[in-house]
DNA sequence: CCAGTGACTATAC
DNA sequence: TGTATAGCCACTG
């Protein structure tokens, strides 16, 4: 079967735990996908409805820009919405950024192969 | 083929 | 921290 780069892309931020946070090009490099940081945010733009009774869930919200920012605009809905859902897994959001030093996904090798048997 | 665009990045100041 | 600039890649017209 062949697996489209979305879908890796998607399967890739799935493994980010709850309370950690992964910048667009870490997801593009660990879905095997090295400097396509775009094309994460492009397909994180394409999920299907990725409001409830979806099969796949998509952990969107823990995707961030390279330096911690969020990538929308600050007060925008999408950005709001973001906020809020880190801050519910105890992801502090302060000015519209996170703290990398503290929150971001430090990939064990064990967690990955783990995570490839999808 | 070229030019513009975008949930991006690295570097320099 | 912030802004500016230049790459980057896939897509579109």
């Amino acid at each position: 079967m062949t697996i489209s780069a979305q879908d890796k892309i998607w399967a890739t931020v799935n493994m980010i735990p709850v309370g950690n946070v992964a910048s667009y090009g870490q997801i593009a490099d660990l879905a095997g996908l090295p400097g396509r940081a775009r094309l994460v945010g492009k397909c994180l733009g394409q999920l299907p409805t990725n409001n409830d009774n979806s099969d796949m869930q998509v952990a969107w919200h823990r995707v961030l820009r390279a330096n911690g920012q969020i990538a929308f605009a600050a007060e925008s809905e999408q950005a709001l919405k973001q906020i809020g859902l880190l801050q519910e897994e105890n992801v502090a959001v302060f000015n519209n950024r996170v703290k990398l030093a503290q929150y971001q996904w430090q990939p064990e090798l064990a967690e990955l192969l783990f995570g490839l048997k999808y």
